[in-house]
RNA sequence: CGGGAUGUAGCUUAGCCUGGUAAAGCGCCUGCUUCGGGAGCAGGAGAGCGGAGGUUCGAAUCCUCUCAUCCCGACCA
């Protein structure tokens, strides 16, 4: 992409309703607008960084088996209504009604829908366990949207369901879910610690919050960091394998871990000192084994071996895709602006042309370009007339993990520069040895 | 929802107390000089002050209502 012709309002000074570093960095680099309140427009930069979360969210879901499918944002008043849930979920839920006056809901979880969904396609016990999930628009209409699309009212989330036969099917699912989450977070490169967590009104007796630390976060939580290591190994581990899988889980799940809803004093003393991490913590996905609750309310079941009806147990499983966005950069930036994770930047390389007009120097870049491009490596090309100092500024400022830099004074020694933007590391090499080193590192990572 | 605050140009703000017909920096446009960490000079475009009503000869400034946004708290499957 040649940022001459590319939507980036970059902005230099901070605007005045952004208050956290995640929400300043967001509106400065050009990645969202602010629409209403807790309402954004996701710019093109924004927007990349949103389906790489999401891509990444699917290719693990899909990876452990779970099924992608698409539900709708506006669903009829009528489910809810028979459910009794209309009433319970209280005025978060958006509602509106159409010309024939029906009533709607713009559906902030879908835990309902999918299980009458199911009612229609699984009938029997070798129907199960399945797994669903869509990443699909959510509202909720927040007493009080703050942190930019880290509490909005719209903001795009995974919501997945399990459905199994019976409790050890369901605690099954679980592990599994709990698996592809920490693989899910790991390739964005986070740490995402899971805490045992409140199940709140939706009730059940398995729960797990999953926490990135940062000074911004919502909650208090506190955790041994023999967790960080218990999850090496997560992508050996065979999903299909209940054994591995449990021995997985109780890796990731034995160490303390807990927000200040469930934190047990007592326990954490048992902590060695130096494994002790305690700080505000950033809820980016939550899981949930809630067994036969809303199989009973809307009705679904199905016929056991013995020919009995049996309520199938389920679980839900969020991620904050549009959160993770916004805490991700909380965990990844600094005084320059953001610091994105390979595996989720909106372009892998800045390719910044220093002299533009320069026959030499356009030449180099165009080169580049086009040789990046035929690599697959994505890349956003500073063809602005702007000075040096403006260039760098704004590319520390997008924070992609590489910068090509290419300049007369580097190509008098053939050279180019080659810039790590979280590390700050500059390599003075020949346009081959760069080329080679970024091919070299996509490879890897 | 309780408490606090703010809405003036694309952004950051000054002006408001003590009414006199909108100002600066950044950004944008033109030209020249520059060009390896947010350039300099010269010229230029751009807002009628969140909205409505009122007071007044005259309102960004005062009054009333209203809308919006932010912060703290409560809330947060």
């Amino acid at each position: 992409m040649r940022l001459s012709r590319y939507t980036l309002p970059t902005l230099k000074e901070n605007p005045a309703e952004a208050q956290i570093a995640s929400h300043r960095l967001m509106l400065r680099a050009g990645l969202v607008r602010q629409v209403a309140a807790g309402i954004y427009a996701w710019l093109p930069t924004g927007w990349r960084v949103l389906r790489n979360i999401a891509e990444i969210v699917r290719e693990e879901q899909d990876r452990v088996g779970a099924q992608e499918l698409l539900l709708p944002t506006l669903q009829t008043a009528e489910l809810w209504k028979q459910t009794g849930r209309y009433e319970a979920y209280g005025a978060e839920m958006l509602r509106l009604k159409d010309r024939h006056e029906r009533e709607l809901i713009y559906s902030p979880t879908n835990e309902l829908l999918i299980a009458d969904l199911l009612k229609q396609s699984v009938n029997s016990y070798r129907d199960l366990p399945q797994i669903l999930y869509h990443i699909q628009w959510k509202f909720r209409d927040e007493l009080r949207p703050r942190f930019g699309v880290m509490r909005g009212r719209e903001f795009l989330m995974k919501d997945g369901y399990s459905f199994d036969l019976d409790d050890q099917s369901a605690v099954t699912s679980y592990r599994i879910m709990m698996l592809a989450y920490m693989r899910t977070f790991k390739r964005m490169g986070i740490v995402a610690v899971p805490m045992k967590a409140d199940t709140g009104p939706i009730g059940g007796d398995l729960s797990h919050e999953f926490h990135i630390l940062a000074p911004t976060g919502e909650s208090q939580v506190y955790y041994d960091s023999a967790v960080e290591t218990a999850q090496v190994g997560t992508e050996e581990v065979d999903h299909r394998d209940p054994e591995a899988l449990e021995r997985f889980f109780t890796a990731v799940t034995t160490p303390y871990a807990a927000t200040d809803e469930k934190h047990d004093e007592a326990n954490w003393e048992q902590v060695p000192s130096e494994r002790k991490r305690e700080g505000r913590g950033i809820e980016v996905g939550q899981i949930f084994n809630f067994g036969t609750l809303y199989s009973e309310l809307v009705g679904l079941q199905v016929a056991g071996p013995d020919g009995v009806a049996v309520l199938p147990n389920m679980g839900s499983y969020g991620i904050g895709v549009s959160r993770l966005v916004g805490a991700i950069i909380e965990a990844s930036h600094d005084e320059t602006g953001i610091i994105w994770p390979d595996a989720v930047a909106p372009f892998q390389v800045a390719l910044i042309n220093l002299k533009r007009g320069d026959a030499r120097v356009d030449a180099a870049c165009d080169s580049l370009y086009a040789r990046l491009q035929s690599l697959g490596i994505s890349v956003l090309y500073d063809d602005r007339e702007e000075r040096p100092g403006t260039k760098f500024a704004d590319m520390d400022l997008i924070g992609l993990p590489w910068q090509i830099i290419v300049g007369p004074r580097g190509l008098d020694k053939d050279q180019v520069e080659l810039k790590r933007r979280a590390s700050g590391e500059r390599f003075e090499l020949s346009v081959e040895d760069a080329l080679n080193r970024l091919s070299g590192n996509r490879a890897a990572g």
